[in-house]
DNA sequence: CCAAAAGTGTTCGAACTACACCCATGT
DNA sequence: ACATGGGTGTAGTTCGAACACTTTTGG
């Protein structure tokens, strides 16, 4: 086969598409926006954008991310590539979905608004252009397991968070209740968490410790065989 | 942005890299073949090929498959889109890889050598092109978790099995030997296997009950909420 | 003093682990 | 008769599930 064997073949758009996974009253969010271009403009639909020539997908993602939200280091993962032939009603494109979890009280309303985005709670996702609900989808079942076995989860809290919040969070992931004692029990056990002098009162008169993930506890622990679980 | 948006975007050759793996002598194989066209012409690689105009990738990739193996239904799944760069010294390519589960006695020595391939012990894998160890890697490990919970480790033994064979299979697919008592007891429990009258004795003078998977029973205790988990 | 959320231990059963001997049969 | 792999059950332990009351404090 000659060498120009590479210029024969077809080539495609390809994108990347983010799925972009926020936690607030005590649901999980991901971040929409209003499509500003035909086919479907002003329809709802995922944060994406082109990968451009020298470029990598991750990259792609990453810079996607960063300038339809401003947000730069998050927790980001490929989800996969969706390819079939329709699924863009405009031209052929190929995308690949990567899901990031942030911390929605890093962000500002008016940042959002700025960005022509709105945070929807998953569970009352509207119809999204082309096969973007199935990644949303997706995206949540990758969730749920990887947030079983790493701790990812934290990434969806603000730096300081009480455990109410956190057994909260897994609920929502989960999508079933969890027992108050055995949670807090399996935490305490695993010793990667810092409690904090200070309470937060938003929710009770008496307050509820704030803690912290303990990264550095976390990745020692990890060089001893420990397995994160929940 | 007007309609001839898609235009301005960058194009990607998309190729699909398929993983195939086979079980065989207790080990897990890959079938690998020596590359006939530049760059690297006659190293080792994946079966890929580059996805076509009006293909899906999934398609693609069960073409692919089928062109290099001759082989029709196995179980297949995507592992993910590989886009670095400069992943392929050629040109830029984004390559999709999949990763089949295949029965390697239902196919002849002949087969492989006319397809130009070989089965390779994945323990002794050598070093393939581009980033095909890390794609041949990341199937291994999505075996893994996928072999634990899914009924997936059928596909790579023929359609009658015995059960040191199986359980020989999962130590492949889990790295750590298991415990034969405890093995036979679970799958016992799970009901799915159909045990046949004939024997198997290739392997020792008294010879091993011959089983099947019972799709039917999985599919109905499905319903009935089971999980299959081993 | 009352409402509302935070925090705390124990018991029970299921599931997993470890483990050793007899069986069948071709040579 | 013996060597080789196939087949079987039990006891101990660990882990997860269920469960109810006390504490704090702003209003």
């Amino acid at each position: 086969m000659p060498a120009v064997f590479y210029q024969e073949q077809a080539k495609f758009h390809v994108a990347v598409d983010c799925i972009i996974l926020g936690f607030n009253n005590n649901e999980l969010n991901v971040l929409l926006y209003k499509r500003n271009f035909e086919p479907l403009k002003g329809e709802w639909s995922l944060m994406g954008g082109f990968v451009r020539s020298g470029e990598g997908l991750d990259e792609a993602a990453t810079r996607v991310l960063t300038d339809c939200t401003g947000i730069n280091t998050v927790f980001m993962e490929q989800i996969g590539a969706y390819g079939e032939v329709t699924r863009d009603q405009g031209e052929r494109v190929i995308s690949v979905a990567y899901y990031a979890l942030v911390s929605m009280n890093d962000f500002s309303q008016e940042l959002w608004e700025h960005y022509n985005a709105k945070w929807t709670k998953v569970t009352e996702t509207p119809a999204l252009i082309f096969d973007h609900n199935q990644m949303l989808l997706d995206s949540l079942s990758r969730l749920k397991r990887k947030a079983a076995t790493r701790p990812v989860g934290f990434n969806l809290l603000p730096e300081k968070f009480t455990l109410p919040q956190l057994q909260c969070l897994y609920e929502a992931i989960y999508q079933v209740p969890l027992d108050k004692r055995n949670f807090r029990k399996k935490l305490n056990a695993m010793g990667i968490l810092e409690k904090l002098d200070e309470k937060d009162r938003r929710n009770s008169r008496r307050g509820a410790f704030y803690y912290m993930f303990n990264k550095e506890k976390y990745d020692q622990l990890l060089e001893q065989g420990f397995y994160f679980s929940l």
